[in-house]
Parts: C-alpha cells; sequence; structure tokens
DNA sequence: CAGTATCCGACAAGATACTG
DNA sequence: CAGTATCTTGTCGGATACTG
C-alpha cells in the first residue's frame, strides 16, 4: 500500500527505479533473461525488435546496475552468457504487475 | 508468478504497460494523485522539476489513456481538478512495487 | 557469434515568454 | 491560476558497416 502523506519521500524512490528502468528496452531484456541465461543472439531474438546495437548497450548499462551478470566462457568460439541477478530477480514483482496492468490496459485502450 | 516459455505473448502486455507509462512523469504524476484529487499548480509543485509544459502535454496523454480524470468547475477563477480513475488507480500495484525495489536498488547501487 | 564505430533523424524535454 | 506558443537542446534509438 503506498503511505500518504509525505509525497517527496516516497518519490525519490520511485525516481530511483524508473531512472534505472528508463527506456524501452530494459525491462524486455531482463523479462527474457527471467527465464534463464542466455546469449546475446538469443536475447535479441526474443526482444523483438532491438537492434544490437541497443542490446549491447542496454546490457552495459544492466551490468552496471547490477541487474545481469555477463560471463565469458573460453570455448571455441567464446561464448558470452548473460545472467539475471538476485536483484534483477526482485524486478519480478514489478514485471508481473507491469504484465497484468497491460493486459487490463489493451482491453480499456484498444476496446475490449 | 511470470509464466513460463511463450514469452512473446507476456511481452506484448508488457510493451504495452511500458508504452503507456513512458517517459518521466508519468509515474510520478499518476502517484501524486494516488493521495487524492489536486489542481495543476498543486501537481506541479509535488512532481518537482516538472515543467509547466510538460505537465500539460503528460495530463493530456494521461486523459487519453483514461488513467486520469479532468473536471472543470465553473468557480471564480475557475478550477481545474484532476483525479485518478479507477483504471489508473489499478497501478497503484505497480508504483508500490516500484517504490520498495527503488529503495532496495538505491541501497544496492549508491552503496548500502 | 558477439559485439563496436559512426552517422543521423525523431522526439523528449528544458527555457522563456505570453494569454484568458 | 492554468495553461499555450515558440525555440532550442539533449537523448533515444535506428541503419549501416566493420572487427576478433
Amino acid at each position: 500500500m503506498l503511505t500518504k502523506g509525505g509525497c517527496p519521500k516516497n518519490m525519490l524512490s520511485i525516481r530511483d527505479a524508473l531512472e534505472a528502468l528508463e527506456g524501452r528496452w530494459k525491462m524486455l531484456i531482463l523479462f527474457s533473461l527471467s527465464t534463464g541465461p542466455k546469449r546475446f543472439g538469443q536475447i535479441a531474438k526474443e526482444v523483438t525488435g532491438i537492434s544490437d546495437r541497443m542490446l549491447s548497450k542496454e546490457l552495459k548499462n544492466l551490468e552496471a546496475n547490477k541487474l545481469v551478470k555477463r560471463e565469458i566462457y573460453s570455448t571455441f568460439p567464446p561464448t558470452v552468457e548473460y545472467t539475471i541477478t538476485a536483484h534483477g530477480r526482485s524486478l519480478e514483482n514489478v514485471m508481473d504487475a507491469l504484465h497484468y496492468w497491460g493486459l487490463a490496459h489493451r482491453k480499456k485502450i484498444m476496446g475490449k
């Protein structure tokens, strides 16, 4: 439940969250990784429409924010694997809420 | 809980949600309105940093998406009041999740 | 495969000034 | 008070081409 009254305080944390999740890709990438570790190409395939460039940029940002972990394996050819961290996983509440709300919203707006 | 497997389907609803909530202001405006109906100036004061222009634009967008309702009262001077709709209110789950996650994130990143 | 480099357009958003 | 108009800047993100 939202606390009443001291708005500014609560807003700060929402601002923090929004800042870390800004743009149209981060949540989708995280969502893709929520079903298991994946490689660059695999993520690119699941997150429809994203370019290599954006995926690269976003993954770096997510790594800097400790939402994703990047690991290189010295196989041949070397493979790189991205895993969602525990901290990233803690976003599943948000993604879940967003998912259900998105469903309702589509009905509401696009006409039932 | 997130369903496993059919990612594309679930992603669609997340995309819908993200689209409706894009930008750094909408959620904050909605959050401000979640504590009660407010007038333009009041929202502007609570959502620190927003310009009149952006607030005006965002309110229109939120109204188009049926998240906010705008009412004019023929007092003198005429007052305009913005109220969050039931549909907007259903976002409180999201805002709430975001709020708690933002708190945790700040600790994680800014150093405990 | 897993990216990086460069270029560029579109739009988000700030600053400022003005209106009923 | 509750905005609109105009101008400018900044950033997001797409397209293309290239590398180990």
